[in-house]
DNA sequence: CCTACCGATCGGTAGG
DNA sequence: CCTACCGATCGGTAGG
């Protein structure tokens, strides 16, 4: 698990991810300087890069942290409970995600920057869309099979919009974090699919 | 009208305009040197200045012309043909977008970029997302008036939902451009909603 | 519009 | 982990 069972070394290394997790989602990974990170962990700037050998390094050890706590604090890769299961879960990840604005910040600011093919974030996000939006087809393809969706509804395309939502929400969030109630408003949105609302 | 009637000067405005739309979109504000934008007119960045005198003065008039433009091609401040014709009209725009992908990687990177409040765009973007949510809360209203919503929606959220969804696809169609039918998406969100579908 | 230049900042390396 | 340093690049200005 993170943050556990640490040496020295290892101790020094999650500090820097965390001011790198709140930096890249403040002012993007480009618009973040080594030296902004090791100030906030309180060593110079090529302190830093004893730990982390490359800028890129440091982006893909933060890149690749998220995804792993989440799927292992929520248990999003499991679906074999169903779709009625995995989408209490989902919103439970919603709710969480409240409570960790740097890293939305961050997931917001680098999956937009990283549409250029250039930049060195690129594959992992193109990668992970096509996860998520195949996880979240999944989810409504359970419930169709389950009987839980209305009459008449196609779950083509169901994925790519929720999905979609999702990102979006969290942008307008960021701007208008009291106003805008992401796990309420993601509810309404699959209200208009479901038999039972959730 | 965009385009028309220029001077040697404003042809030269428009030239730098067009280009800094294009790399503010590639890779960002912040990641984008006037040195850059400046190359691409044949001219030096002094040049450049001579015509914009800051980078933040190009910037605000970059993100002022996108909005003006679509409003007056596609009636957007218009609502006072009911919310069946804003719906096409919205749909119309969906479609000339894919048509300008360096506007919507232009527009999807900086609202994220933006959410810091310290960026020279956050105002703008606030701003926006009010004005934004408004019209499409506006539209979902007056077609609950008109009687074309299934029975027992309720358009609560349904402003921010759409907004949402835009930004979303526009993201994702920028990572996978022949995969993500945006219209066709938004069109399969708009069906849960309406009795007769468009 | 250009040349020439400014101070500031960048990621990264050498050597300890 | 540090000091000291590198070449490259940044937005902007002076002066024409």
């Amino acid at each position: 698990m993170v943050g556990e069972n640490l040496s020295k070394g290892g101790r020094r290394r999650e500090q820097i991810l965390t001011a790198a997790v709140e930096l890249f989602g403040e002012v993007g990974y480009r618009g973040t300087s080594l030296r902004d990170i090791a100030q906030r962990v309180g060593i110079t700037h090529p302190g830093l890069l004893y730990h982390f050998h490359s800028k890129q390094e440091l982006l893909s050890a933060v890149l690749a942290r998220r995804d792993d706590s989440d799927a292992i604090t929520f248990g999003l890769s499991d679906q074999s409970e169903g779709g009625r299961d995995y989408v209490q879960r989902v919103l439970a990840l919603a709710e969480h995600n409240s409570t960790t604005p740097g890293m939305i910040e961050l997931f917001a600011t680098l999956s937009a920057e990283s549409t250029d093919p250039d930049h060195p974030a690129h594959d992992f996000f193109k990668q992970r869309y096509d996860k998520v939006v195949a996880s979240f087809q999944t989810m409504f393809d359970q419930l169709a099979a389950e009987g839980q969706l209305r009459d008449g509804i196609d779950t083509d395309g169901l994925g790519v919009l929720f999905t979609a939502l999702m990102d979006g929400l969290q942008v307008q969030w960021l701007y208008s974090p009291d106003a805008v109630k992401v796990p309420d408003l993601l509810r309404t949105h699959l209200n208009a699919y479901l038999k039972q609302p959730v």
